[in-house]
DNA sequence: TACTCCCATCAACATATATTGATACGTCAA
DNA sequence: TTGACGTATCAATATATGTTGATGGGAGTA
């Protein structure tokens, strides 16, 4: 029951739901997330960690950055049954696809992140 | 997205699923539930109302009462997969074995209801 | 070492959400 | 029609959650 409201809870707020779907194609730096949503990095960093505390995301730090990505190994089932209905949900919402295409152009332009 | 959003915000709270969980297997009028989960009739009825303005059950007022149900045939793929990861997440959780107990109880014992 | 960058954390504040008790309304029974 | 009951709704309050700006620490670089 626990397990259960707490990841739910972790979804409750569209900023994460977004966050989720755009960890899902691929890691990402919190620099390369401000820039893709326009955050402050306060503001996101709140919301990484509230999603890496409720199981869905891992962070791995590499020399100054610190990579947000998807504990694929690691998921529950329960999790990963969340995960896979929201990108069946939203795979085609046109926020998301936005929001990938401007992690896309982020990316491009951050090279040497960031 | 914001069908997404509202679904789950409705689910970020434990009492509201433990409600639709209850509500999986019959109706239930407000009374009942009050004295299922021993809780004030307007804190319940605010959580009721929360799951039906999120689509997930529906109210019929029959003479005093007013019953509420998951309404099975208007649900939305998206709801009813979501009911439906509930109910295998949890069928077997102590707590809502407890709920689903009492709640028989209580309606052996109000067979006036209430 | 000194400086810069990335980021987590903190404390203050703002906002949203839940809780509570009172009230009002519809329904039923007398 | 009067009174009791079941429930929604309202207004006030409490609590939880999100936001913001400032601070500091680790990592890299010079």
């Amino acid at each position: 029951m626990n397990e259960v409201t707490t990841a739910l809870k972790a979804l409750s707020e569209e900023i994460r739901i977004r966050l989720l779907l755009l960890l899902m194609k691929d890691e990402a730096c919190v620099c390369e997330l401000m820039a893709t949503f326009d955050m402050a990095q306060s503001k996101l960093s709140h919301h990484l960690i509230a999603l890496r505390d409720a199981g869905f995301i891992k962070d791995e730090k590499r020399g100054k950055w610190n990579y947000y990505s998807i504990d694929t190994k690691s998921l529950d089932s329960m999790r990963k049954n969340l995960l896979g209905s929201l990108s069946s949900w939203l795979s085609d919402d046109s926020i998301i696809e936005k929001d990938r295409a401007t992690l896309e152009k982020v990316k491009d332009r951050m090279q040497i992140c960031c």
